[in-house]
DNA sequence: AAAGTTGTTGAAATCGATTACAAATTGCTG
DNA sequence: CAGCAATTTGTAATCGATTTCAACAACTTT
């Protein structure tokens, strides 16, 4: 037995209902006038049939795809999770499709990955927290793919991006630590050369400045962004200095970390030691007590970007506002306040 | 300024290196015998225009898209991200693009998912814990479409299907409990409906009776999966019953609504409560103490299922062994061990 | 020098759908 | 009933790449 009997082409509905292929077209796409009698006579055989039109033979003749190419740097990081399901969300209602590809960390597989433009599989690109570089993506543009970006502002006429004041919500955050009475506040970094990390760490300093308060190098570490990362900087931090009272840590992850390195020092939280982290992970909203996070709104930025990227795509060109700077909201729960009780 | 300058098309090409079109694809894809001197002119011409065969036009003419759907319920959930992440490096490595759908939960989304086969968007789709019911899958499948189902066992000739021995599992876990001592061990299902949640009451069971323990249905609940789901269940059986030492719960977010919910009450875990998840979430292992859980092969699992479904749609039927039961580890960490301490 | 190899090459058909254009049909007016 | 307009329909070209087939060139062999 064969594998599969080949779908019924736009010419075997022709047939079927004794017409051209092309008033099947007429019919199907409301292109053009259609006999009532013709018009019955074919939705019957495309009834019949099961027809439907073939993507591929579509593409081809239309010039594209109707599909978007989404790279992200790691899908299990559910900050990212939520800004594709943002994404699909808006490209879904457009009737686009998401391809989504998993770099894996790897700024290589990132680069290859691109070539989704280039052999037209997609019609444009969405990287999310890119590896390449603003001269590598620029190029990419010049050449005339659609693009657009998450996480970062690029400076390329041709390119929308969406990214989060960094710099405003660490701010936000250090200055209510500061509210809270707190003095000495230690700040963990992702990786030093992040530009995240490096534009909370100024919102830090922003903070303390303003607040006239010093700013302590000992009170700085890294964590890559992990939990294992947080835990381990904050046994660095104590072993330092013990006489800090709060921390601010650039995401969740590491956030939790210092939650369990707290409760193997025996350190209460919030009394002890008030924290305050960035994503708004899921699991924050769980731990005991609740973790104080800065949110960026994820789902919206995923949205945003797929709908300003479908637009160039159909106007030809980046349409009104290119770069959007989208503020984070800072949620205050148990780990930062003290008040109760 | 027009939006962008179309790409070179395999005649460019041809003209530029002095050739035929024929020709350029004989050099492209090693079809066809070709002078060095052709090829030279035909490599160097690709080279200047940066040429790329359209993929729209190559599906067309082979009929094939070297592209799977997976079509996932909720792609947040970390549990399908890994099995993604392992169906991604599978078809990766044979040359297969994967679109992926995020169904939100929805039965009637999942169902129109599965029109990108009808269409021929898709040479094949992978259904992760699906909604559709067997039937439904089985009159796809019977229509002559490729698919393939993770998350539970389906019994059609031309499907093939990867899932986890739930039965085994369980049972492995709450033997475990019951050797550390526990009597009264309540489980927490999912949903009271789902195959999963079933199969894990099952291997509960089987794991009192061959102990010879007593079933007490006021130990049993249901937490719909969720963290907070597992943390008012928890709430709820204490309620009824404040005997029990231990708990099995279905998945591992429920754990970790069981460890908020004794952080609450004062109960200290392992000691107090001992409990043991299901997914081996990774978040569990940054808890304290680290959560017990039964760890199923995720990444593997969506490795060997696309491996299969790739394999049929070259074969052109489903070959050799069809469903595939694999086994979970119990990874033994401090939530339910007693002698720490 | 005629016949037969071997090795290269291009013209044309094909995949399935869309669309510009021309042809055919119908209805209406003078 | 001739002539024109309006409506409906089909033919053929097109999108870009692949592949069959026949043609051609450059050889060798007799």
């Amino acid at each position: 037995m064969p594998s599969r009997k080949p779908d019924a082409t736009i010419v075997d509905v022709a047939r079927t209902a004794g017409v051209s292929a092309a008033t099947v077209s007429r019919v199907l796409n409301g292109s053009g006038p259609v006999s009532p009698s013709a018009r019955g006579r074919v939705e019957e055989a495309v009834r019949r049939l099961r027809y439907m039109p073939n993507a591929s033979a579509k593409s081809l003749r239309h010039l594209k795809t109707s599909t978007l190419a989404v790279i992200v740097s790691d899908i299990l990081v559910s900050y990212y999770a939520e800004i594709i399901k943002g994404i699909e969300n808006t490209a879904g209602a457009l009737r686009y499709k998401i391809l989504i590809c998993d770099a894996q960390n790897q700024r290589e597989k990132e680069a290859d990955y691109m070539t989704l433009a280039m052999d037209r599989t997609v019609d444009g690109i969405i990287l999310i927290a890119p590896m390449l570089g603003d001269a590598e993506l620029a190029a990419y543009a010049d050449r005339g793919y659609a693009l657009g970006v998450i996480g970062r502002r690029i400076d390329h006429p041709a390119i929308p991006c969406v990214y989060t004041d960094n710099v405003g919500a660490a701010t936000e955050a250090v200055t209510h630590l500061i509210a809270q009475g707190h003095e000495r506040i230690a700040f963990l970094s992702g990786f030093a050369d992040a530009t995240d990390s490096y534009e909370r760490l100024e919102g830090y300093m922003k903070a303390l400045r303003q607040a006239s308060l010093p700013f302590r190098p000992e009170l700085i570490d890294s964590g890559g962004f992990s939990e294992p990362g947080g835990y381990e900087a904050f046994l660095r931090l104590r072993e330092r200095s013990s006489a800090f009272t709060a921390v601010f840590a650039a995401n969740d992850e590491m956030a939790l970390g210092i939650y369990r390195a707290c409760a193997e020092l025996g350190i209460p939280i919030p009394a002890g030691m008030a924290v305050v982290g960035v994503d708004n992970n899921r699991v924050g909203r769980h731990v005991d007590p609740a973790l104080s996070t800065v949110d960026p709104p994820k789902h919206a930025m995923g949205a945003l970007l797929a709908e300003k990227l479908i637009d160039q795509l159909g106007e030809g060109r980046c349409p009104g506002t290119r770069c959007f700077e989208v503020g984070s909201r800072l949620l205050v729960r148990g780990s930062s306040i003290f008040n109760n009780k």
